[in-house]
DNA sequence: CGCGAACCTAGAACGTGTTGCAGGTGTGAC
DNA sequence: GTCACACCTGCAACACGTTCTAGGTTCGCG
């Protein structure tokens, strides 16, 4: 029918990965259920741990697949704007409105990217340095700025990225403040 | 006895909190069991749950006063150092090395810190202005700086504090690269 | 005193993540 | 051909956070 058994694996995977992505967007986190998962990929609830180990480590998979095309999207459209400073307040913030979009769907991995297994380490740094990247892409486009301590500035904005997407998650933001409006704040502090 | 009825009721929280706590040092966030909490504090799981109406609110609630307790040490020992640069890294550090002496507390404590309830918020915010409260009496000590944004330095360090204890507690920081540099780093260059 | 409110206990029960088991089925090695 | 193996299904079972129930005790107020 469809292809070999290897392409059936693999469209499995898929299947699940979508179908916890629509759970989510459908209502966050808690209606991300295991056995709704595999119901809806239409796989055996063993099947779907044989693939991912667990709950946190599937919502992951999706989260690194999403940032890996987060960052496509922003490679094709590049930023606008003359000064490190504005290019990375620009990609920010069109960052975080795309975020903001879904928000039960960002929520969701938010919530997964804070479990503590072992065995998620690898994902989440992988998502870490995906994130990471996006910023130095843009701070360094065109190689024409030189920092003393380029490294340090692009893990200081991750690091802020990174707060101001748990605060913004958890309703720890002031209504007035935006994510996108801080991180700009943050990136002329650091930048301007 | 012991005393008036409303007197056991606050012995109650007391023990509630230090049962928590020491079945975090033991075991970590997955330890704090709510079986366990209660029986260690001798009293009834439903009592648990009408004084903390989830295991996450129970952690905050310990994590609040850990963070009150550490404000008061921090500015019982003022900071060495002559720019605020140079003090806000002699804090967080010292700060660092306060939570890095208990990890399994500090990460059960931060795992609760990112749970998603509403009924949290007010805990989580306590917890936030009291970090941010430490840096900002740091900097401004002496009252003797003039930074443009102040607010904002104090906002985008609290935000680096927060992602590096994230950081570390899931194992992501590179070995080589402690929490406390990499704020020390941080804070050089925002004050610097 | 007598009563209601607030609090406590013991324990059963429920939901959901996770694991385990007892088979089925297709694939590649020999 | 057939054997081993990897993968799948369906389902039972377990653990722990959380909720609920049924009843007991203490306090303050008329």
């Amino acid at each position: 029918m469809t292809g070999t058994r290897a392409a059936e694996t693999a469209a499995r995977k898929v299947r699940l990965i979508a179908a916890a992505t629509a759970l989510a967007a459908e209502g966050g986190y808690e209606a991300v259920q295991m056995r709704d998962v595999a119901a809806r990929a239409e796989v055996a609830l063993g099947t779907l741990y044989r693939h991912y180990a667990s709950k946190d480590q599937l919502l992951l998979a999706a989260m690194a697949q999403q940032a890996a095309t987060l960052r496509e999207r922003l490679v094709l459209r590049p930023p606008n704007g003359d000064t490190p400073s504005a290019r990375v307040s620009d990609v920010l913030r069109r960052a975080s409105r795309s975020l903001e979009r879904s928000p039960l769907v960002t929520k969701a991995m938010l919530a997964a990217m804070s479990s503590a297994e072992e065995a998620a380490i690898p994902l989440k740094l992988e998502i870490d340095t995906t994130l990471r990247a996006i910023i130095a892409d843009v701070v360094d486009e065109g190689h024409c700025t030189t920092f003393a301590d380029l490294d340090g500035i692009v893990r200081v904005l991750g690091s802020v990225w990174f707060a101001e997407l748990t605060y913004w998650s958890s309703g720890l933001n002031p209504s007035s403040s935006s994510m996108g409006d801080n991180l700009a704040s943050a990136a002329q502090l650091l930048l301007g």
